[in-house]
DNA sequence: CCTTGAACCTACAGCTACTGTAGGTGTTAG
DNA sequence: CTAACACCTACAGTAGCTGTAGGTTCAAGG
């Protein structure tokens, strides 16, 4: 029994890459796991679980804050689960207005390349657009911060 | 005539940071200004329309490659606007993915937050989820890079 | 003329969440 | 035994800025 993992089957279990394995170690996400006696990684079943975990919840859109904060809780069995419900929701309402703010984004794209029917560039709606529209309010926002994938 | 900003006032007027000028100076998306006897940069009227144009196409999402692209075809005014054209459109393109992923994750985070009714962490359908539910195919994929905005 | 405070200067560190590289060591199959 | 591959550390790089430290310059008021 106590079948250890090394970290290049790691990874493959989670589906992540082996250096993302050794980062989240490294920010303490991942406890520090025992060495081999060549000072190699070895996965317990349970690290593999909290790994599984954190992909999910990235997949998911979840900063790393976030499932910090998830991680925590889930050591706490019999707490209310309330405050991790409260994550879920914050983290559903910022994908909520990210999309809005893209559906904004996107119309004025299509709007703006709708107006272009080919020619110069000295008549181009596109270059125009972007020389003489000031943008509304709502580009100033810092909505969209950033995204989630594993490229 | 020829009013030239200290940098403080430019920046302003393209509604940027002071800091941001001197970045896109830095990576060469600005020229580099001439200086006041007591070095400080100048900018002519020029300048801040080439910043504000960077600023309502970074507005629209566009990155600073696509921004460098429109820049160098917005000094051909007589070659055909087919180039400008294709960016755009792969902005839009590329806002359109990232409304679709976002969406589906919407859609994922709404399912596992309506099926957790309160009660004890142990029982929360949303720690279970994360730690259960393999995240499909769609998820793998790196279609949300990056977002907009100045904070 | 002198001072004060704001605005400017450079250079560099930090943010998120990884990914890639260099240069070296461990492990395993043939 | 050796080749190939997985692993190790440490660090640099990605995008697009933002913030800080430590020092000048400038404009206005006394």
């Amino acid at each position: 029994m106590a079948t250890r993992l090394t970290i290049g089957r790691a990874a493959e279990a989670a589906g992540c890459k082996v250096q993302t394995i050794r980062y989240y170690e490294q920010i303490g996400l991942l406890r520090r796991p025992p060495r081999s006696e060549g000072n190699q990684r070895l996965f317990a079943h349970e690290d593999v679980r909290r790994l599984a975990f954190i992909r999910h919840a990235r997949a998911l859109g979840f900063p790393l804050q976030a499932i910090r904060d998830l991680l925590s809780l889930g050591d706490e069995p019999d707490q209310s689960c309330e405050a991790v419900d409260a994550i879920a929701r914050a983290q559903l309402g910022d994908v909520e207005e990210r999309i809005e703010y893209l559906q904004a984004l996107r119309r004025e794209l299509k709007r703006m390349i709708e107006q272009c029917r080919g020619g110069r560039i000295a008549d181009c709606r596109v270059i125009e657009v972007l020389s003489d529209h000031a943008p509304g309010e709502m580009f100033d926002r810092t909505v969209l911060r950033s995204g989630v994938g594993s490229p």
